[in-house]
RNA sequence: GUCCCCAUCGUCUAGCCUGGCCUAGGACGCCGGCCUUUCAAGCCGGCAACACGGGUUCGAAUCCCGUUGGGGACACCA
């Protein structure tokens, strides 16, 4: 059996956005499941839509989230030649032929048709006119076979059988001489060799379009697999007003790369009950027969539950990494790089069970970083009172004594002092963590303090007391 | 309009090909409880679906036909 070679075909005509990662994961798990080549492509024939930021951007999702590459990126504008070569190829073998009706002309006529109600085809006026040198503008079309049927073997389909009638002559060459998606495709997957052509369904009815011309051009016809599409929650195709759809967004909110392919590929795939699988395990695992043939609805919450699962499996390390542009962007950057890896990674430990984005776990870090917390105010008049003072200016004192501020000696000054006060845990604690963090919600204290280290425990607290006693 | 694809809880899905094991399973979310110094996390429980109508069959979520609904395509865009 050959070697499978499949490839990832995006045109650069805006950012790469989660539905073409999917498809992009599809055809990487597939290459590399089966040990084969996976091929990135762009296809920038469209001069006016395409741009070197959507490229670069392209590579940059690609990168971010790992799926790496083992030909290209090919661009299409670098192989000109090559279609033109084989467009005059099928023109001197008579299976496409010049037409000089002009872009209007088949603008006007489209339309006509379509307010008859009936399907837009080119209706063929220059098929028999046999022009053999054009002088003006012209434009190649192949010439579509027009009787019989056109079947796919779909990967995820299964078989869908098209009647040829309804083909109309494509432009395969434009008259200022760049080809047509529907040419350059066929062209580059078979010289490139693609085995499975792997791509979304909104394909599917290009594919008995591109068919007859792998045939016309004695190529090889690859396999097809047409993968359903990414809806928004109103069941239209996503897109941007159902919120972020670019990949790089989602990394700049603050998701891991190995959550967002997890979360993509149980959308339109499963292997059994399970939900959380590991790269590795995608790979092995990775096969169409259970590829949906419908299409789904993207769901951002399960999204956030998934990366919040990989916040909490991940090396408290590299999430510590990872955290840095965020904790930049919140401003307390030049903090964060005071502080030990060691330091570092304890943070992570103590948010890592309550942030469910890096983003989150940026905000949350911030008064553990920066001398001057932010009080929440209502939390300050609602705990820090006049009646809690004295016990908090004890704790102080007590923490103080603690030789080396370890855990067992803190906790014991805490109960002591809550022991003797006659109250209960909740009553001081609340307290306390208002005064060290400024907000009602944290860690466990003991984890707080251990983040803080004496000064600053002892600062906050001493702080929270005169402010206590002026309240 | 024409052609093509699709149809199980709100959502992602298992089951469908190879009918009975389905009183339809799991996950997210939601609701309730447990744990608990707060918030989370975790654990336990609950609500919730075979689009509809005909067949075929002893028996249909599973096979067939139709209807309805949703999506896609119909460019000198990709």
């Amino acid at each position: 059996m050959s070697q499978v070679r499949v490839r990832f075909a995006p045109s650069p005509t805006g950012y790469l956005h989660i539905g073409g990662v999917r498809t992009a994961l599809f055809n990487w798990l597939y290459a590399r499941r089966h040990h084969g080549a996976f091929i990135l492509r762009i296809e920038d024939t469209d001069q006016s839509r395409s741009t070197e930021e959507a490229i670069t951007a392209i590579l940059e999702g690609m990168r971010w989230v790992g799926l790496d590459w083992d030909e290209g990126p090919y661009r299409q504008t670098d192989r000109m030649e090559l279609y033109r070569e084989h467009a005059l190829r099928l023109f001197k073998a008579g299976q496409a032929y010049w037409c000089v009706c002009t872009a209007e002309e088949l603008e006007e006529r489209r339309k006509e048709a379509l307010a008859k109600g009936l399907q837009p085809r080119y209706d063929g006026r220059c098929r028999e006119r046999g022009i053999a040198n054009p002088t003006g503008d012209a434009a190649l079309r192949f010439r579509a076979p027009q009787e019989g049927q056109t079947v796919i073997e779909d990967l995820v389909k299964g078989r869908v059988v098209f009647d040829n009638a309804v083909l109309d002559d494509l432009i395969i060459l434009r008259s200022n001489g760049y080809p047509t998606y529907n040419f350059s495709v066929v062209v580059d997957d078979a010289l490139m060799g693609i085995t499975h052509v792997v791509r979304g369904d909104d394909h599917l009815t290009n594919t008995p379009r591109q068919v007859p011309i792998f045939q016309a051009l004695g190529f090889q016809v690859p396999q097809f697999g047409h993968l359903s599409m990414i809806l928004g929650s109103d069941k239209a195709r996503l897109s941007k007003r159902h919120g972020a759809t670019s990949i790089l967004a989602y990394r700049d909110m603050g998701y891991l790369p190995e959550a967002m392919l997890n979360y993509l590929v149980r959308l339109g795939w499963s292997f059994g009950d399970q939900e959380v699988f590991s790269l590795q395990e995608m790979i092995e695992r990775f096969s169409f027969d259970n590829v949906q043939k419908s299409s789904a609805v993207f769901n951002p919450e399960k999204l956030l539950w998934l990366n919040a699962q990989y916040i909490k499996q991940s090396e408290p390390k590299r999430v510590a990494e990872q955290l840095q542009p965020f904790l930049e962007r919140a401003g307390v950057g030049a903090e964060a790089a005071g502080k030990s890896g060691e330091w570092m990674e304890r943070l992570v430990l103590a948010f890592r069970e309550r942030s469910q984005t890096l983003e989150e776990m940026a905000q949350a870090a911030i008064p553990y970083l920066r001398s001057d917390i932010q009080m929440d105010e209502a939390a300050a008049k609602k705990f820090l009172t006049p009646a809690i003072a004295p016990l908090l200016e004890r704790l102080a004192d007590r923490f103080a004594a603690v030789p080396d501020f370890d855990k067992e000696g803190l906790e014991a000054a805490f109960k002591n002092v809550i022991a003797e006060a006659g109250i209960k845990m909740g009553e001081l604690a609340q307290p306390v963590r208002v005064a060290l963090t400024g907000r009602t919600a944290s860690p466990g204290l003991f984890e707080v303090i251990d983040l803080l280290g004496r000064d600053g425990t002892l600062e906050r607290l001493r702080r929270a007391v005169s402010r206590a006693q002026r309240a």
